[in-house]
DNA sequence: CTGGGGTACGTGAACGTTCACGGTATAATA
DNA sequence: TATTATACCGTGAACGTTCACGTACCCCAG
């Protein structure tokens, strides 16, 4: 039972270390801000000083005296308004304490990959201080991150991934692990084992080739009989997805298992209600918008595996605020885990969505 | 593809409002803040233009001028420290961005509800501006957070609830959610139906009765065949909770499903092994302790459902926070979306949790 | 008319930091 | 030696707010 009470006596200022070593507060600030016009010696004994003082700046007397707004530009799609207006939610929610320190804009793009290099080079060009984006198509989008980069705007991405280039960090969820927990979802499900059918958009994506390797890792591991027996590429191609799909049901009679790692997953749920086959087999689907809410609700749909966009969006707002604030960098990557959602927990994740809007 | 830039041309100070009204900025600060000495008139003519003029206050200036620094007391236990030591971090996690305005205090006792009385006095005695505890006995703390609530003390529970009372909000895991996720994921795992036990501490708790309605109801709603057999109260005691497994699994010996709502899961998973029935009874559990980690990774555990205590932490500290700054209150309750872990997403669940501490 | 007490309001300093400006050495040049 | 340039450093104002203090005014007793 120890109590430990507050112990900092009186924070450390600039005017401390100052008083230290005999210099005036204006040579300390020149030292701590690398400005020209000091002594690189007195630069040294400064720096020194101000670490063995343990000197942390007081940020609000900073943002006082130079009224310095952070401009964060966040760029995402429209469409499947449930997702991202979730992850608007989280940047917004966890901007919110900083105002005014720090200002978001939203410019959203129609779908994902539509016009997304336009809004960068608007955001560029009206001179933000940072950019969350959701790169549809990473390759287009690589040379503005790279010119961000070189103008030090940090950029962070958000679900998927811009890899190999000058991103601040990306915000995501694990695909391997999406790929697995549904794996073994299935699996449980499944205890008396059956034939499984796996459907992506395209696999040549390192995402969804992934969640492949995930969900192929989790029914090893589970030794039920479950047997992947399809791997379908949809290719976000309704007409295609739902014909893929027929001929999946068609060609496995005693298919038992679905697993949707797209979010294209309504002309599959359409196949099997066309095979009368809807309730045989288990399905597990990606993320959620409003034509899936019913299907969960009905137990069509068993459990949909959820990229809890307020979280990601959260996290990438404060890894971003902490870098232009102090500089730390976050980790390359910044796994969010994915949320199984169901039946059962369907209500409360709506209702918090909803709820936040009040 | 819209662009929307910041709009706010200058905020909007109290010096602005002295001048729009042709009185002292000394004038307005009174209004403002309540104080006496003012023209009742001019004290509403004040507040009005502000309105109008759609005054912020700015913090830094105001945080800058009276370096008040606002102390938060964190009482929690000691015991299961993975899932206290998750919950501490998400406070410091959530309070850092805000330092030094807002400085935090852990307390901790040894075990649920040992001591905490003495760490609430404590901590009033010690003048702190807030507290979050996680009330092992509610009624032995309620009249104590009544004096905090007369003392102006904002109190925010954690994880249980101490229902009926002044406390400013409480962050939890909603009971009946969490039943019912348990309920579902049997099941789900169970398509073939069976029997299954439910095994709580105390039924008379609230949380745990709830935990059970939400069990039920989904046994219910999924029409799968599954029967609840058997409800244990094991009294949070590792004897009684062994003995009545070796009870329960002796007088149902088709037994196919547990969910044990309490986290003393471990008692259960023992009698299980005794009885040779490890694997043919799908184990759902509560929450995660060191103990159970090698049971999931294994496939004895099925599946446990997590009360997220980082995001608890945070929630609560975020809560409290917002009501020290400017008085606004959450809702009576805030509830977290509980977790469902599996082997598949356990260890990103502990890497998380040890890639923090760096 | 003077003085005391009260109410209502103005004034200015301070919080820690940033930044433009001004000052003082020393060295380089005429 | 006087002048200018350069490098380094001190000084003071400002950011928006709070708070202690000062002051003008009105009312009424002496």
């Amino acid at each position: 039972m120890k109590a430990r009470p507050t112990p900092p006596a009186h924070p450390v200022g600039i005017k401390d270390i100052a008083r230290a070593i005999g210099v005036s507060i204006g040579t300390v600030d020149r030292a701590l801000h690398d400005k020209p016009g000091i002594n690189p010696g007195t630069r040294q004994r400064v720096l020194d000083t101000a670490a063995a003082l343990g000197y942390r700046p007081n940020l609000a007397a900073r943002h006082l005296k130079s009224r310095t707004t952070f401009r964060i530009s966040a760029h995402l799609p429209e469409e499947i308004a449930l997702f991202w207006d979730s992850l608007r939610d989280g940047i917004r929610e966890a901007a919110a304490p900083f105002a005014p320190t720090l200002s978001v804009e939203f410019r959203s793009n129609p779908r994902l990959g539509e016009g997304e290099v336009e809004l960068f080079e608007q955001a560029l060009a009206s001179g933000v201080s940072g950019i969350i984006v959701a790169p549809g198509d990473p390759v287009a989008l690589k040379p503005l991150i790279l010119q961000a980069a070189r103008q030090n705007i940090p950029v962070v991405c958000v679900v998927t991934d811009a890899p190999a280039c000058e991103r601040l960090t990306s915000v995501s969820a694990d695909p391997f692990t999406v790929g697995s927990v549904a794996g073994e979802l299935l699996s449980r499900f499944l205890p008396g084992g059956g034939d499984v059918a796996f459907f992506t958009g395209w696999l040549g994506t390192e995402d969804h080739a992934e969640k492949l390797r995930g969900f192929g890792s989790s029914l090893q591991a589970a030794r039920s009989g479950v047997n992947l027996v399809s791997v379908v590429e949809a290719h976000d191609d309704e007409r295609v997805g739902y014909r893929r799909a027929l001929a999946v049901l068609e060609a496995h009679g005693d298919l038992k298992g679905i697993y949707v790692s797209t979010v294209n997953s309504m002309p599959v749920l359409r196949a099997l209600e066309r095979k009368r086959r809807t309730g045989q087999v288990a399905v597990v689907t990606t993320d959620l918008f409003p034509a899936l809410v019913p299907r969960i609700r009905a137990g069509q749909v068993a459990a949909t595996i959820y990229q809890r966009p307020v979280s990601q969006g959260r996290q990438a707002l404060q890894a971003l605020y902490q870098f232009l604030l102090d500089g730390t960098r976050p980790p390359r990557r910044i796994k969010v885990i994915p949320h199984v959602v169901m039946r059962s927990n369907l209500d409360q994740l709506l209702e918090r969505r909803t709820g936040e809007k009040q």
